[in-house]
DNA sequence: GTACATTTCAAACACTTGTTTAAATTTATG
DNA sequence: CATAAATTTAAACAAGTGTTTGAAATGTAC
């Protein structure tokens, strides 16, 4: 019976597909039920609301990749050296891959959702998931902060959202970007490929050399 | 008479603080009259629909910050030898803090109106700005090619967006990050400080190394 | 098969949205 | 002042939203 397939499923399928495409806030739940082929009440049934739907569209994929992340950045912090940037970076790239085992697409509609998320519902998501996750998230900051040591935390910490903000607007924009890339240059670009690109970008950014501020003189170098 | 304030400005200037804050979608003609004091239908009579007084809350900002930045752009094309990438990158700055002559916060306002307009009303700016400024935004693309010869044109567009994608994050959240900024390190940062930290970034980033596809599993060292 | 709990369904609800209308008011013009 | 044009106003409109309801249908256990 294909027919049958739980009713939940066939919820979160259309959900996610729909709020990667058109954001959260323009997706009605009838948009959402007329596409999964139930009742329009089923959300409600089912998720209780669309914010709890929204968090579970969400949930499905921040679950499996939280964990597969979490144990790649206990391997690098169990490392004698600190590990250089690039390679911290590079440590995304497989268990966001592996998303596409939870779902056909799933690395694209995922990195999609993660876009609308933060641009959408504006501090929302960045509260759930540093709720949720942030344990997981300190050691990535603690392994980017031992291979660039010389950096300041502060510096460090606006860096970081630098780069959140390139890969969200990425995403959020990936369909619009991959057709220009398609028409501009007639190159095809997976999700994969972005990725690629996206790398060295971050990584260069990350460990840009600090600006020194054009101050009138601070004291010039107290002695250590 | 301050009270006699034209009708339409006193719109546009509610309408740009609640857009900047909220977002266009989730900010309503309700509200903005509300905030304006005027009636709900002077929206309507005075700028013709919603979409319109977006775009002219956002022509106010665009006009003359693309006049200087066009300006600033040929006096760099005029140069004997390619400028470098940070000096191109600079060229911002000051166009973008003049804009506090158009309005008090114009500079944080527009900055954030940028930033809600490429994340909520997706493709719209894109193809707003291009089509109404993209002779001068080719400058720049040429400038920036000019500084960085050894770049690919499609690498070139990918980093840009990346770029954009920084900027345009950045400035929706700015709030947000700005209070984490002030609670984690005490660190007091206004537009013009976001601004110079983004620039050593983004420099860093365009410029970064291309990198070298590496195919599926690195076949131990070919060749060299 | 009866009884019970789960799930589906059509309909309605209460509310918000952008826009329009037509009358009232203000402003400018001859 | 009187006339016409421009502006403001309150009210209504049509369409869309998420959510709730209570009866029908389905599934499960005894």
């Amino acid at each position: 019976m294909v027919a049958k397939q739980n009713t939940q499923q066939k919820i979160l399928d259309a959900a996610q597909s729909l709020f990667a495409e058109t954001g959260f806030n323009d997706t009605s739940l009838r948009q959402i039920t007329s596409l999964a082929e139930v009742n329009l009440a089923a959300v409600n049934y089912h998720f209780g609301s669309k914010k709890e739907l929204i968090q579970a569209v969400l949930q499905r994929y921040l679950r499996v990749l939280m964990l597969r992340l979490d144990q790649e950045f206990n391997r690098l912090l169990a490392a004698q050296h600190p590990n250089n940037l690039t390679k911290v970076l590079a440590v995304f790239v497989k268990p966001l891959l592996e998303l596409n085992l939870v779902n056909p697409n799933g690395t694209r509609i995922f990195l999609q959702l993660l876009g609308r998320g933060y641009s959408d519902v504006q501090g929302h998501l960045r509260w759930f998931i540093n709720h949720h996750y942030g344990r997981v998230l300190d050691k990535f900051v603690l392994l980017v902060q031992q291979s660039c040591p010389e950096l300041p935390a502060s510096e460090l910490f606006w860096r970081l959202h630098f780069s959140l903000g390139t890969i969200v607007f990425t995403m959020a924009s990936n369909e619009a970007l991959a057709e220009i890339a398609q028409a501009d240059f007639s190159e095809e670009v997976d999700i994969e490929g972005v990725i690629q690109r996206l790398l060295p970008y971050l990584a260069a950014g990350i460990a840009a050399p600090v600006f020194i501020s054009l101050q009138p003189q601070q004291q010039l170098r107290s002695g250590t």
